[in-house]
DNA sequence: TGCCTATTTCATTTTTTTTTGAAACAAATG
DNA sequence: CATTTGTTTCAAAAAAAAATGAAATAGGCA
């Protein structure tokens, strides 16, 4: 109907930034959901992900068709994974949000303070379960004895690996 | 009251199976659930870590106050994770169930199953990325280029890693 | 100070996930 | 081959997680 069709006959005659946003949005939300985060947490960073100009909050919720309140939560999240951080704006007074894109950080941050803190509260765990067994360990009790040793070698494994994996990423 | 009190006065004088394996459903229930599984799954695979005799179905559903919906539909889960296999008990009709314990292994059918298939479409997803992207391309597009070159390079370090990780655990 | 804009908070609603329970199915047994 | 026992399936219920939207808050600006 209308006038913006392309006259010249290439294979990828223009530069289609909102489809190239919208894989990423698809992109990210999937990569956050198997981290175990909510939908708009993985589309807010898409959208930022591939923004030239750091965005405001409304201006993201608008793009994305949530509401301010998932918005605002959702950069929450991002900010205290030191996934986005904020620049200032001369003359405008809303905070501008723009990715981390050092994938590293993000992965040695998400390790330290959505994984570790678990480990953690297992390594008590553990513990209480060994007070369950009688101390003088008789040849039946071995069993248990030795599923308990292998929880702590898995934990123990999990604590030196997990952290030494993010610093590999690059 | 009645008469279970025990007469000793040691530390941990009984050895209280029930409370180790309340405590290791609630372990593998955490552990599970980190890794995106439903609480049944992690409660019945916490049952049968500290079980000596393998158990049929509805011993497990019934030990943990769940229907055998739940149980049948967890088992199947574990099962097609190889987390639990089966053993054949004479002279009875049920199936019955059991741990596998080696961690190693369990995550490695874990990360081929659940992780390998989203990093192969995500491989694509980049791909469709480049051609939203102008063939010539211009300084103004390199930004772009970088950041879905950045993408590529995470899958790839994700693809070499995560089943390299499978195999230090032990 | 008082207004105005941006952001957060949180009770309510919506959506998604998980569990239940009953019916269908399967398969061994008498 | 009919019955009994064990298992799966799946529609419906329940529970959990996430999003909304409006009220509260914060904080700059005139």
């Amino acid at each position: 109907m209308s006038s913006s069709t392309n006259l010249k006959e290439e294979s990828t005659p223009v530069f289609d930034a909102r489809n190239l946003e919208l894989e990423s949005i698809d992109f990210f939300v999937r990569l956050m959901s198997m981290l175990g985060m909510p939908r708009s947490v993985g589309e807010i960073y898409g959208v930022l992900y591939f923004s030239k100009d750091s965005l405001p909050m409304d201006q993201i919720a608008s793009r994305l068709g949530i509401s301010i309140g998932s918005a605002s939560q959702g950069l929450r999240t991002l900010r205290s994974l030191k996934a986005v951080r904020t620049a200032y704006v001369v003359g405008d007074r809303r905070d501008h949000y723009f990715a981390e894109t050092e994938f590293r950080r993000l992965f040695s941050n998400f390790i330290k303070d959505e994984i570790m803190p678990h480990l953690d509260s297992a390594k008590d765990r553990i513990s209480r379960m060994e007070k369950s067994l009688p101390n003088h360990s008789s040849e039946e009790d071995e069993f248990y004895a030795v599923r308990i040793e292998k929880l702590r070698r898995l934990t123990k494994a999990g604590g030196r690996l997990l952290p030494a994996l993010a610093g590999l990423l690059k």
